[in-house]
DNA sequence: TTTTTGACGTTAT
DNA sequence: AATAACGCCAAAA
């Protein structure tokens, strides 16, 4: 557990941002640290889902925190040190309905277009090249 | 206690 | 396009 209330009060952020991904859509850990307000620690996002509990009494735990939606940005599963974990991950994903393509390096990809989740994106990202999703509230699109 | 590591992302070369 | 440097900070070593 984190050890400071301030820490224990970020993961708590964390976990509930979580929570609003819908079923089969996958966002980003940076974006996800957007939501919460330090856009400057996606880092600290990977950190609380890698110590998030498997304890199923615990109000946050591996089962009620779809932390399989949160991906990297470049739209990969995020490789760590125990490979199964990712090859996990991707399971769980497809479980859900999300195709997930692994090219010929082992590296499994989502593909934004029609998995993504970018709630309150900035028009000016949307604008760039037609794949973007201006509005603040999406279920579907393209 | 200090140092290193790591489910990341943006900026600068 | 590809690589490096940096910011971030809790855990593990």
């Amino acid at each position: 557990m984190p050890r400071s209330e301030e820490a224990a009060a970020f993961f708590h952020a964390v976990y509930e941002a979580i929570l609003e991904i819908p079923p089969g859509r996958v966002t980003t850990y940076g974006h996800i640290a957007m939501l919460i307000g330090t856009p400057q620690r996606p880092r600290q996002v990977g950190v609380c889902l890698k110590h998030l509990p498997g304890d199923l009494t615990q109000r946050f735990n591996i089962d009620t925190v779809p932390w399989q939606r949160v991906i990297n940005s470049k739209g990969t599963i995020s490789p760590r040190s125990q490979p199964a974990a990712a090859q996990n991950q991707a399971t769980r994903l497809e479980a859900e309905g999300v195709t997930v393509r692994r090219d010929a390096m082992g590296e499994m990809s989502v593909d934004f277009d029609e998995y993504g989740w970018f709630p309150d994106v900035l028009p000016s990202e949307a604008a760039g090249g037609g794949a973007g999703n201006d509005d603040a509230d999406d279920d579907d699109e393209e």
